[in-house]
DNA sequence: CTACCAAATTGGTCAGACCAAATAGACCTT
DNA sequence: AAGGTCTATTTGGTCTGACCAATTTGGTAG
């Protein structure tokens, strides 16, 4: 978290977060590179490096005559990260979504992990499970257990481009749900089912079982992630009313 | 396909290219601003831009002292475009988990389909799948109608995380796919038992059901794509050779 | 109202300059 | 010889001001 950033990111923030907000519309021109610059205080190179990572990130579409804004639904999936900072707490539906999303990615790489793990990597995984299983005290305490063993699956697994999007998600998405506080709390009897079945799975070497379990964990972890979030928000009401 | 990128465009794509060739191993340093600029014959701000875009992709990582590249592992999903393009015919396990992948978010975008869909919206998706079942000729005719269909499912579940990454993943891929001639051919039994189950899980409105339906068909393509590389390959070795 | 043309605007690029941070290398101390 | 320190160099960050080509805009003629 750099304190200060240059110019040009500053700019390409400042602009990036109107554009999200709906400041300007699809088609429509934002000022050109000489008013940012004179409005920004900065040179007009500045501005055209901000520019250029907005251009990336596909939220504009530069060309001669101007810069146009392009629709959010078709930008780059790092506008993710953004998106998700737009509001003290985060869009409910937009973080089911995520959830919903990483489930079927951490699900598949589950299954392709489960299903190309050598014997001894299948009995490290089931160590795993079982540590996992021994002090499921609070979610949040073992959460770093949780990690390493998906990171474990995943290297395993070895597809890259789960492993691409993952680094977009994950970098964007769960590191600003903890610094905001929202802690899901998962129930013991759920969490203790999943690692039974995962545990099974790995026993078996049947994938599929394994697909299912980790489909099921982030299912529960998305009905606790709504109710953190929505008792947030109630929170914020309160205090706004 | 833009006939004259910008300048700082191909100094982008001349740079980005060399990264993940592995001219550069991580954490070395790339040659400075200055130095680019006299090879490329351009100004320093032309190489500005061109490193801004690369920074964006997560290749890599700029400071005082100079950029340092950053690993493939943990760049953006934007880079997977750009690694398929680096050979003639693309890496086929890269292709398997791309298509994996794929199917792991269609078989999501299914289910989310058909449990949030309305009613009318099931029979106008049952509807599309009669028309995909009628002429199941060749794959690649029908391919818009798939598409299609697919699209207009994605606009049912409505979950944008999905999107952005399938925006990502199309426009970097498929059409890659097409321009190289590579056309999986489905055995027209799998289409047929794949339209077959889709139907019945539209009718009785089973998400579950579609989800597995998705997965099958996409691990059909799966198949059928792995047999099109190779023979593309065998093709290409017989002209080298 | 349309078609067309010229002026103003806009992005793309270049050159040269200054600053602050980081690096590298000479130098000194131990 | 090893280690630490200080300085000169390199490097990225930014600014100014300029020129070109393509687009946009606005007015004018039909």
């Amino acid at each position: 978290m750099p304190i200060s950033l240059s110019i040009s990111h500053e700019i390409a923030d400042a602009l990036r977060t109107e554009i999200l907000r709906g400041r300007y519309r699809e088609g429509d021109r934002i000022p050109s590179e000489r008013d940012l610059a004179s409005k920004f205080n900065a040179s007009r190179g500045a501005v055209r490096e901000g520019f250029s990572q907005l251009e990336q990130l596909g939220l504009i579409k530069i060309l001669p005559g101007g810069a146009r804004v392009q629709a959010v639904e078709d930008a780059s999936l790092a506008v993710l990260g953004p998106l998700l900072e737009l509001d003290a707490v985060p869009d409910p539906e937009l973080v089911d979504q995520f959830l919903e999303t990483m489930g079927a990615l951490a699900s598949l790489t589950a299954k392709s992990a489960v299903a190309k793990a050598t014997p001894p990597q299948l009995v490290q995984l089931q160590t795993m499970v079982s540590e996992l299983a021994k002090d499921s005290a609070d979610f949040e305490s073992i959460q770093p257990q949780w990690r390493e063993f998906l990171l474990q699956m995943a290297g395993i697994a070895d597809n890259l481009v789960v492993r691409l999007i993952s680094n977009d998600l994950r970098s964007q998405f769960l590191e600003h749900m903890m610094n905001l506080g929202i802690k899901p709390e998962l129930k013991k009897r759920s969490v203790a089912k999943t690692l039974s079945a995962m545990g099974a799975s790995l026993a078996a070497g049947d994938s599929e079982m394994a697909a299912a379990a980790i489909q099921a964990h982030f299912d529960d972890i998305r009905v606790a992630a709504m109710d953190a979030i929505h008792s947030k928000l109630a929170v914020m009401d309160r205090k706004a009313g």
